[in-house]
DNA sequence: CGTCCAGTTGACTCACCTCAAACGTGGTGG
DNA sequence: CCACCACGTTTGAGGTGAGTCAACTGGACG
C-alpha cells in the first residue's frame, strides 16, 4: 500500500519488488552517504500502538517498513482523527519537505522499521537518489487525490468495499485479507464510525459479498462486485 | 493555493513570489530546455468552464497559470465530482508521473496559462530543476493530507470556514473575499452539496462572522473565530 | 471460570441530503 | 428604459444515511 521507495541492501520481510518495480535503480547509492542520505542506526522496534513520531517533531529522519503495518494520520483538537495512509514492507514513510512532521507515525501492530538519516533536499546532488524521492512525493500524491475522493464523495458501503480491494490487491492469498488494523483504524481511514464499519461489513456478509471467519480475517467472494462500487 | 513552481521569465498576474519564495531558484534554466523542460507553444486563453485536459489524457505537457483559476478535478461514474484543488496564478498543474493526466482540469472563470513541454522526468538531469519539481510534489501531498483530514473529519460550518481561511490568506484585500468559483464548486470542492454551502454560508452571516455583500464576495468580520474552527 | 477488550447489534437522533419552490441579479430584446 | 428570461443562489419541508449511546457477544488470556 501506498509509496514505494527502493533502498536496497536491507531485507524486506514481505518482497513485492515486482510493484512499482525500481529497485535497479538505488543499486549507486547502495552504501547510503553519496547521496544525502544514510541510514541512521540499525532496524527498530515498536510495539502495537507506539508511536514513532509525532506532527511537528523534527523530522531529520524517515523510515522504511521492514515488517508489520504502520499508519500516519493527524489528529484534530478534540481527538478525531484521520488516518493518511498505512505503511507495509517496503514503503517509505516520515520523509518531509520542511523539518518537522506534518503527520503522526504509530505501529499498527508490532512492527520493525529502518531510519534514515537525511539532509535538507538541497543537498541532495545526486540526481538518481532525488529522481526517486520525487517519485516517491508523486506517487503519495496521487494515491492522497484518490483518497480524497473517497472521502468526500463515496458512500459507507462504497468505502469499504474500495478499502477491501485496496487491501486485496497486495494481499498474497488472493481473496483472503488478514487485517492487521482495528475496526477503529479502518474508520478513522474511511472517515466513518466503527459502528458504521462493522454494520457494512455485516452487511456485506449478508448480501454474500463477503465472509468474516474471524474479525480480522475477510473472504472476498465477489471482487468484481465490489469493484463495481468503485466504478 | 495550493503548490507553486517558479519558473521564470514570464508574467504572472497576481506576484506572490513573497510565498514560497524560491523564485531564485531557476535562474539557471531560464530558457527551458536545459532540464529538460521547455515551453510549449505561448499562452493559452480558456474560456470559463472549459476543460484544459481530461482524466486519462496523455501528459506531455502541464501548465501554470498566468490569471484566473483552474479546478483539477476527479469524477466518479455517476457524475459525482471531487474537486482537488483550485489553481491560482503562479501555480503549477498537471504535472504526473506517468504519461497520463489521473485528474481532470477545467477552467473555472476565463483564464490564461502556460503549458510546458516535459519529458521523462528520467532524463531531467537538472539537479535544481529536479528538487524544484521534487517541492513541487511534496508541497501537494501536504496539501493533500490536509484536504483529507478536512474531508473525513470536519463538519459542514468547519469545512466552510477552512475554506474562507484558506482564501483569505491569499487574498490581497485581506478580510474581502472574491471568489472566482460558483457554489456547485465550493461544494464539490468540501465534499457537500451546494444547499449545505449556500445555508452554512448564511448561517454564519446570522451569527455574524461573516457579511455575504453579494453572493461571490464574503466580508470575514471575525477572522479568529472562523480559525477557532479549524484547531 | 472470570475478566477484558474488540467487535457486533439495536434503538434512536441528527446533520446533511433531496426535492422543490422562490429569489435576485445580470443580460437581452422590445 | 423596462419587461422578460436565464441561471446561480437561497430557503423551506421532509427524508435518510451515518452517528450516538448503550447493551450484548465472543474470543483471548490469566
Amino acid at each position: 500500500m501506498s509509496a514505494q521507495l527502493a533502498i536496497p541492501s536491507h531485507p524486506v520481510a514481505t518482497p513485492d519488488q515486482a510493484l512499482h518495480a525500481r529497485t535497479s535503480w538505488l543499486k549507486t547509492v547502495d552504501g547510503g552517504t553519496a547521496g544525502g542520505l544514510q541510514p541512521s542506526g540499525s532496524v527498530q522496534h515498536f510495539a502495537q500502538d507506539r508511536e514513532i513520531y509525532g506532527e511537528g517533531d523534527n523530522a531529520g529522519v524517515f523510515f522504511k517498513v521492514v515488517s508489520g503495518v504502520v499508519r500516519t494520520c493527524k489528529f484534530l483538537s478534540d481527538g478525531r482523527r484521520q488516518i493518511d495512509a498505512f505503511h507495509v514492507a517496503g514503503d517509505i514513510f516520515g520523509f518531509e519537505m520542511g523539518w518537522e512532521h506534518t503527520l503522526s507515525a504509530e505501529a499498527v501492530c508490532d512492527c520493525t522499521v529502518i531510519p534514515y538519516r537525511r539532509r535538507g533536499i538541497e543537498t541532495v546532488n545526486d540526481e538518481v537518489l532525488s529522481q526517486q524521492l520525487f517519485s516517491y512525493a508523486m506517487r503519495s500524491f496521487a494515491r492522497a487525490q484518490e483518497h480524497s475522493l473517497l472521502l468526500g464523495r463515496r458512500s459507507a458501503v462504497e468505502k469499504v468495499a474500495a478499502f477491501l480491494i485496496e487491501w486485496a490487491e497486495q494481499s498474497p492469498a488472493g481473496t483472503v485479507v488478514s487485517l492487521a488494523m482495528t475496526r477503529q483504524d479502518i474508520a478513522d481511514y474511511l472517515g466513518l464510525t466503527i459502528e458504521t464499519v462493522s454494520r457494512t461489513l455485516s452487511q456485506l456478509e449478508r448480501d454474500a459479498l463477503i465472509e468474516l471467519p474471524t474479525a480480522r480475517q475477510i473472504r472476498l467472494k465477489d471482487i468484481a462486485a465490489l469493484q463495481e462500487m468503485n466504478a
